[in-house]
RNA sequence: GGUACCAUAGCUCAGUAGGUAGAGCAACGGACUGAAAAUCCGUGUGUCCCUGGUUCGAUUCCGGGUGGUACCA
């Protein structure tokens, strides 16, 4: 099927070098780029999650960066909406926009959709999370396990979030989360080209400590400093931010808290990797090749 | 220089009354549908410092090296 309208991915681990990438991108394409970070969307998350700098911010126009509060709610559902609405009123005077970034499950879901379950109805999490409190983690899976069987036999039954929402969304539809959980791809009125941005490990894995090291040069502990009284948020359970709490609350020291955030940058890294790494529709390049994300680009563009 | 103690996984250490070894952390692999930088699952990766001796068999016991730590000079 031909498209005239072109949507790029680009995506990658953390600093794998993507936010640079991507204003090269923009500017050769004459492009715009809407932000795939689940935690650069926060205002408040400039330096623990290296968001783009003003001077980046400048050199081409960004989307969906910034545009949250912490004490706002926000889910993918909703990303999805925005984002698509984005790229609707670019597509008006463009043929290409770029969405980068490194949260695996929101670029999916602007790529291919979501299935129509309901919004979280908050006085009911609060209710079942209660409960989970009091009566543990069994619990919870023996009320799974009884009212969608098929759910509890193939799911993850030691991940409370996962299970709780099954429940809450059993409760509020009354029907099985296994039936309302189709996965059903949802076309898209434009044409998807996936680009990845790969580095060695040891090389991506230096990049994170040096990176680390930059942040607590730039003020990450006074950022966080500002933000402690908001830890509870959901926003803030964020690496970079949760360990610096542990550092004001004395349960680490500051030497502690840093080798942790390098720790669970790693990690996050990692899992990103194992994410991306099973979508076969992504082609891989060095973040120095720009030249040759271009080629690919354009020649994908035109098949 | 002398004496004592120590040397086992990437790190900190346990252990084997002689039958080639296991914890924590780190690391590695994976899952993922409105909390996703979240949450969860799985995996020991090892010249037991080197070298002789005793023994059917030594990481373990004995001797000698080497390295480290502490104390005494």
């Amino acid at each position: 099927m031909m498209h005239e309208k072109t949507l790029v991915i680009l995506c990658g681990p953390t600093a794998v070098g993507k936010t640079k990438s991507a204003i090269a991108l923009a500017q050769h394409f004459k492009s715009v780029i809407i932000s795939a970070d689940s935690r650069q969307f926060y205002k408040e998350l400039v330096i623990g999650t290296a968001a783009p700098t003003p001077d980046e911010l400048a050199q081409a126009k960004h989307y969906l960066t910034g545009h949250l509060s912490i004490h706002d709610y926000y889910n993918v559902s909703m990303y999805e909406s925005d984002a698509l609405q984005i790229i609707n009123n670019e597509f008006k005077h463009r043929n290409l926009v770029i969405a980068a970034g490194g949260s695996g499950l929101y670029l999916d879901v602007l790529c291919h959709g979501i299935d129509n379950l309901p919004d979280v109805n908050f006085s009911l999490r609060k209710e079942l999370a209660g409960k989970l409190q009091e009566n543990g983690l069994t619990w919870l899976q023996e009320e799974v396990k009884k009212y969608d069987p098929a759910y509890y036999a193939e799911t993850d039954i030691n991940n409370h979030k996962r299970l709780l929402r099954a429940l809450e969304i059993i409760h509020i539809t009354g029907k099985r989360y296994s039936d309302l959980r189709v996965r059903e791809l949802q076309p898209r009125p434009f044409k998807i080209i996936k680009t990845g941005l790969f580095r060695e490990r040891e090389i991506l894995f230096n990049r994170i400590e040096k990176r680390t090291d930059q942040m607590l040069a730039q003020g990450l502990e006074k950022e966080c400093r500002a933000l402690y009284p908001c830890r509870h948020l959901n926003a803030l359970n964020t690496v970079g931010y949760k360990e610096m709490f542990h550092y004001f609350d004395g349960t680490y020291n500051l030497d502690q808290a840093i080798e942790k955030i390098k720790v669970n940058t790693r990690r996050y890294a990692k899992r990103q990797l194992t994410w991306f790494k099973r979508d076969a529709a992504i082609t891989w390049f060095h973040p120095d090749d720009t030249e040759k994300i271009i080629t690919h680009i354009r020649k994908t563009d035109s098949e």
